[in-house]
Formats: structure tokens, sequence, C-alpha cells
DNA sequence: CCAGACGTTGTT
DNA sequence: GTCTGG
DNA sequence: CCAGACGTTGTT
DNA sequence: GTCTGG
């Protein structure tokens, strides 16, 4: 799945990657260890054009009476978003993508969390396929949200976990965010293989409030080890 | 009919 | 808002 | 996803 | 154990 990502990569390396138009350059700090319910980047098409906005991670559905229902849309199932009464009408209207630089997953043994960084081995930054959704507060709130889809993992990250975001390739971007749902699904499938690899990163991305560039440097050799 | 869910992942 | 379960 | 809270009353 | 917040 996903549940943790990064996205480092300047405006002007997004808006190439992304297409986006020449004028849409707002300023992004930089992010190491993006958890759910923080504001994150998505490209979405306005007035015909790729543009950059954000959004809740976390996807509040219109008929929701408030924001904690979005804890648990961070991720929708791609095989079954289309026809999910929480996800269906973004499925239809409202498809994003969720630029990233890498994503996060963790083993777990002994009690200890292991986190693992998962990223481009071509370079990044890569799209995740999303959804977006607007949401109406009773007080007159008004907040848009996205989550990010999964899919089967690839064989070459199944020793990780058995579910993955779904990226897609540049060749997608147009029909993922303008065709019709029944084609638009089968973009929906896992990455080939190789497109990401694996490596352990610090356990302080298990605590949200560390982010930083520091937390993705080479793992340092355990001391208890000598 | 009304009330309550609406989701994913992983683990058992 | 719409579907499911009782 | 993981970490941290999980509660009330009264007082400052 | 389960929920909430980030």
């Amino acid at each position: 799945m996903c549940g943790r990502y990064l996205l480092y990569s300047s405006t002007d390396v997004l808006a190439r990657a992304f297409g986006l138009d020449p004028t849409d350059r707002p300023n992004l700090a930089p992010r190491y260890n993006i958890a759910p319910t923080q504001d994150v980047p998505i490209v979405r098409l306005g007035e015909g054009r790729r543009r950059l906005d954000r959004a809740r991670w976390g996807l509040v559905p219109s008929w929701a009476k408030d924001l904690a229902i979005g804890t648990k849309m961070i991720n929708a199932r791609s095989e079954t978003a289309h026809e999910k009464p929480a996800f269906r009408q973004a499925f239809r209207a409202r498809r994003c993508l969720v630029p990233a630089d890498g994503f996060f997953e963790w083993t777990s043994e002994n009690k200890v969390k292991q986190p693992w960084l998962l990223e481009p081995a071509a370079g990044g930054p890569i799209a995740f396929a999303g959804l977006f959704e607007h949401w109406r507060s009773p007080e007159g709130e008004s907040v848009q949200s996205c989550t990010i889809l999964t899919t089967d993992a690839s064989a070459d990250i199944q020793h990780l976990h058995h579910r993955m975001p779904v990226i897609l390739a540049e060749a997608s971007f147009d029909r993922w965010l303008e065709a019709t749902v029944d084609e638009a699904r089968p973009l929906l499938c896992p990455a080939p293989v190789g497109t990401l690899r694996a490596r352990q990163v610090d356990r302080r991305v298990n605590a949200v409030k560390y982010d930083d560039p520091s937390l993705i440097e080479p793992a340092p050799v355990q001391a208890s080890l000598l």
C-alpha cells in the first residue's frame, strides 16, 4: 500500500515531468515524510490544462459529516474503487496524479518496525494514480482531499508488501485524467519490474515529526554489530 | 421501513 | 447521497 | 503508514 | 485493543 511518501523535486522539475502550465509555479517545500491528513500537491485538469493543486491526503466523501473519515480513505483499491460509494463519483469525474519521489514500506521483526524507501530506479519524480473530492463542512468550510490507488505489488517489491501504489507512466497521464472509466481502468496495474529499487532507511521515518533529507541518507552501520 | 455504513491493510 | 442489513 | 492516547473536574 | 492525529 502507500501510507507515507516523499516529494522533494523542485517546481521546475515537476513542471517538466507533469507538463504543467509554465505560469503554474507554487513554492513547494521539499518533503521527506508526508503523512495522511497533510496537504499534498496534486496534478489535475483545469481549464484544459494540467494544474498543480492542493489536497488533504485522505479522501473525504462529499456526504461525510466530518473530516475524520479521511484517515480511513488514504488508499483506494484500484480493482473496486470505481464502484465503491466513497470513491466512485471521484473515479468518474475527479481523477488526478499525485507527484512523488518515492514512498515508504515497513517490515516488522521482533516488534521493531523498519522502514524501507522505494524510489524510482530511473530517477524521479513519479506519478501515483489518484482521485480527489470536494467537501463542505456544516459550517461552510471547504476542503479538497485526495486518495492514492493501490494494486498488486510487482515482483521486485513483493518481499516487502503485496500491495503498492499505482504508478503511471507519462504516456498514460492524459488517459488517466480524461478518459472514460472503462478506458482508464486498464491503466491501474503494477509498475513494470525494475521501476523501483528498495533500501532500508532511518527508523526516525516512523515518527511523522521528522521530515528532512537525513532520513533517507544511507543507514549507518549498526554499532551493535562491531 | 429505518439505522448505519460508506475503507484498506494485515493478521488470525 | 446511496447501499446494506435487520 | 506509525505513534500516542485512551478521562473528568476544577483551577489557572 | 482501538481510535485519533499527523
